[in-house]
DNA sequence: TTATCGGTTGACCAGATGGTCAGGTTTTTG
DNA sequence: CAAAAACCTGACCATCTGGTCAACCGATAA
């Protein structure tokens, strides 16, 4: 029917789409946009090389569609922090919540980190737009706190900056770490470089770490 | 003469080495090994192709020597710090030097991160070896001022990532940055990140910032 | 003058790679 | 049960790119 004319995600579509995009996912995280061919995408999904060029245009694309998927995972509860808030709570949460991502979500911390690299040529600019809305918005909160006294930085740009520059650090850099400390970063490592990384910047910004990140 | 046999260091052979390095390491830095032609390095360099070819064997020889050349730049005063020094002071300097770098040398900083982030395929096991060699005596010094009440953090690793995580996400992010405060990132404004980060690592670390970094 | 040697370069090539296409098969739909 | 739509894929191709090669240049030494 001419109804699903554009309707391409019969329950084959989906599924394969699905597949190729987690293939993806991996091989552009180990090599990058250049360095990875199709045909490996192709091959750590079981599936010919013709079929993915089937469900995506071009390899742009493929890398396009990742990329969206991938900023999904941005969507964060201090997002919706408001001045009532307590910032050692917010912060703490917002902490946690960046290194359980590059936990659990490292290939992706890592297309996100080369994206931005390069200079987010890929990135629509409606999304920078966006972004650099969302930063405003958290900057004057964050201003706001340090105007009653009750968070001591200077600039609160660089504390995001911080934030996002450590927490990154362990999804992009955990081969590097793993040899440097001699030891596997597991999930409890995990949450001991959390706490710490809480700690540090908590106590950077004469905040009291909530019990419950200890 | 066969003592000359060996030497390609002619004043000429120099000067087109150190053109061609210079040449390859923003374009490298640009758009990484993958993403780089030997045509587009040797067009930032003046020279026809072939020629940057006669200099260096191939492209992943020329991309070696770039990342040799920039290994040269990790060496810092940190190195050579004792129990004896005051731990405000050392960790003060070394963060300020990790952000000099940042500021004047972006690109090396850029391949650096991009070379890690790859799982630093082509560095050689003898800079592993010896970086760990290196970490290892850090963190030690830092444990010992850890164990006379000097330092307060729970681990000395974590501290020296989250310290290498920020000054290179200066390096790394700078475009990002200039996109998202709306204003050039400068010598000033490294100026004043500098301190932040300093304040931001010191207060964490329960230290008092030295008068000269503030 | 002539041999040598570092340096220079245009022409060329083999392999890889993104992408097309036509024809086939399976699934959905009326 | 057809017809249409969606799905699949082997064969193929245009292009790009790292790298080779052989000829050539110009200075210096014998």
């Amino acid at each position: 029917m001419t109804q699903a004319k554009k309707n391409k995600d019969g329950r084959i579509s989906a599924q394969n789409k699905a597949l190729i995009l987690a293939a993806a996912e991996k091989e552009f995280a180990k090599h990058g946009f250049n360095g990875t061919r199709i045909q490996q995408v192709a091959d750590a999904a079981g599936l010919p090389k013709t079929n993915v060029l089937y469900y995506f245009k071009s390899k742009h694309d493929l890398y396009v569609e990742v990329l969206e998927q991938i900023l999904s995972l941005w969507n964060s509860a201090f997002d919706e922090a408001s001045i009532d808030d307590d910032p050692a709570d917010v912060l703490a949460r917002y902490i946690a919540e960046k290194m359980e991502i590059s936990r659990t979500k490292p290939e992706a911390s890592k297309i996100f980190a080369l994206e931005i690299i390069n200079g987010a040529p890929n990135l629509h600019s409606f999304f920078k737009e966006q972004h650099i809305h969302w930063m405003d918005g958290r900057v004057s909160l964050l201003q706001s706190w340090i105007d009653q006294g009750r968070l001591h930085t200077r600039d609160p740009y660089a504390l995001l900056f911080h934030i996002w520059a450590c927490s990154q650090h362990y999804a992009d850099f955990g081969a590097q770490i793993e040899v440097l400390k001699g030891e596997p970063f597991d999930e409890h490592a995990f949450s001991e470089a959390t706490k710490d990384l809480i700690e540090l910047i908590l106590k950077g910004c004469g905040l009291h770490v909530p019990e419950r990140y200890k």
